[in-house]
DNA sequence: TAAACGTATGAGCATTTGTTCATCTGTTAT
DNA sequence: ATAACAGATGAACAAATGCTCATACGTTTA
């Protein structure tokens, strides 16, 4: 076996291994669209606020500076990813995190930006 | 003070106090623009295969599925969000997770979507 | 019951994003 | 020197995204 053709195989070995290694494509699929959520300036916002406490659309609108559609369109997002939970009160809708997850993760990605 | 005007008083002084707490834009912005990353399927697995080891491009773009042009498009990104760094060996260029926060980031994604 | 209020949702539109194709740069081998 | 190879980059285009506007829904109050 020359040179070159250890080197390929090489290769071919190392890529091989990997791709037992690597989860299913729907699992990297899901995460994707998870951090899809937190990549957006309005909805990681959003849930910074609401990781200080519970708020309602309206004055999650007000502090956002978009509109009440806007908010909801957006809280829509979280709420489908399971990152927000809700509890109605007469007219008012307030929302809160889900879990601590989204903390974590906010609190990692912080660091990593430098905060 | 009636109520109206005392549930609205309660409203300001809540979205006043977590207008302070909040982290400059700027921050939440960067964070959004991190996040934004990790929210692309084709880049999470990109960033899931470094975290198992360094590779060469050539074999992320076979891993991938994708062309090498648009692995290298997407490594640009990388650098410049400062998640991974390289080598040149020779023609090839090895591409390697920059540092910790990337799988931590990720292993909290996957904690949340359930793996 | 009708008006008022807070929230949700669909349509439409402008912007952003990810990919491929073609081409260019840089390194090695002949 | 020049061909061959690995990777980088710009242009162009299709698809996805986030916003606003208009309107609908659900709850409360007159």
């Amino acid at each position: 076996m020359d040179e070159t053709t250890e080197f390929l195989r090489a290769h071919q070995e190392q890529v091989a291994r990997v791709r037992e290694e690597l989860p299913e494509d729907e699992v990297l699929y899901d995460l994707a669209e998870l951090f899809k959520i937190f990549g957006d300036s309005t909805r990681v916002k959003l849930l910074y606020i609401l990781s200080l406490g519970e708020m309602c659309v309206y004055d999650l609108a007000q502090l956002l500076g978009v509109t009440q559609s806007a908010v909801s369109h957006q809280l829509r997002a979280l709420k489908a990813s399971k990152l927000v939970r809700y509890r109605r009160e007469g007219k008012t809708v307030f929302y809160a995190l889900a879990d601590g997850h989204v903390k974590t993760i906010m609190d990692q990605g912080l660091e990593h930006v430098g905060e």
